[in-house]
DNA sequence: AATTCTCCTTGACCAAAGTCAATAAATACA
DNA sequence: TGTATTTATTGACTTTGGTCAAGGAGAATT
């Protein structure tokens, strides 16, 4: 739970009485490696903190699995889309491991919006950050060769190669397994 | 000014004491067609509401201009990534047409996030919004050909295919004004 | 009205990534 | 440990979109 509050305390600080009511809010689930936190169809209800664990964000698109994003222990996971507009989720969240979770709901959410200021301002950072995110990945996608992403990606983010299979980080950029191979052969 | 009420009040009811404080920090301004509202390098420390005009926002990738959004009459303009980041824009905003604006000072915004509960809801609202358009944007450019994602902006922008010549949506669509041609042609 | 731009189209060719198929390597598991 | 399954690589071929170049239509300007 500590690790939770240090975690909020990067966007924002929390009081003692605003921390006990967020508290109080949330659940803690397990989850088993290969289960669904989300199934395409079901409207995405919560938001989680992902305490130990990793997910995996994924569509089909005709036949084959599409992946729009990973997400590791210290992140917040969930359908952000679904979330904020009520419409079912197109979007299946899978666990790759093992987790432990934190969830929130909307519902609960929306009350502490109403009852404390502090997350009012919180759920803006959350949102804001999240729009920095998307748009740095929609700016790969626009302007950056799958070589340039794959480049990229080795640069920042050494987490996602150790822990994910090739396919998938292919699948992740946007490109067949094949592709990948043949950019890590010619360097 | 009244346009802009009403503008705000999709998002947000706004109270009369609310609404007088923030129509102090709003300065109209008025801009020719062809005039940089923010020129690369420069850091953006506004958000501009659009009275009147229509901008684009674009980036030089190697020589070549890259359209990355259009806004309208009724479309907050901003480089949303440097008024939150402080870090200097990549990217440049031009009128495409005769335009006037109402804008709003990252500073001033801050006061009233301060000052009342309801903006920090505002910039809530607003970020979660942009959130949902950069997101639909990058599923565009994961998940469709660029024939879908023309015929889809057929669909749904009429907007941009009357006001907006074709080379620029090529540019706006990731592609060269002669695949658009073809696309065009092949129906 | 003539000239000059700007924008759009079309053709020939090229490069990058996808598809299909075979095989090799790594991993799981019985 | 050996077998089965999953994952990664490589090759041959196809498809899609980009590049370069030429030409034409419209609009703006003189």
């Amino acid at each position: 739970m500590e690790a939770l509050r240090k975690h909020f305390e990067k966007f924002i600080t929390l009081s003692e009485n605003e921390w006990q009511d967020l508290q109080v809010c949330l659940t803690k689930e397990t989850i088993k490696k290969k289960n669904l936190l989300l199934k395409e169809n079901e409207r995405c209800d919560f938001i989680a903190f992902i305490h130990e664990g990793i997910f995996r964000f994924y569509s089909f698109n005709d036949d084959a699995e599409r992946i729009t994003a990973f997400f590791f222990s210290g992140d917040f996971v969930s359908n952000y889309r679904s979330f904020l507009t009520g419409k079912p989720s197109e979007h299946n969240i899978e666990a790759l491991a093992d987790g432990v979770i934190y969830k929130i709901k909307l519902e609960q959410l929306k009350q502490l919006y109403d009852k404390h200021q502090t997350f009012e301002r919180l759920g803006r950072l959350i949102a804001e950050n999240l729009y920095l995110t998307v748009a740095d990945r929609l700016d790969s996608f626009m302007f950056q060769t799958p070589a340039d992403r794959y480049n990229e990606l080795v640069k920042r983010n050494s987490k996602l190669l150790l822990e994910i299979p090739q396919y998938m980080l292919a699948s992740y950029l946007g490109i067949t397994p094949e592709t990948l191979s043949r950019i890590r052969a010619r360097k």
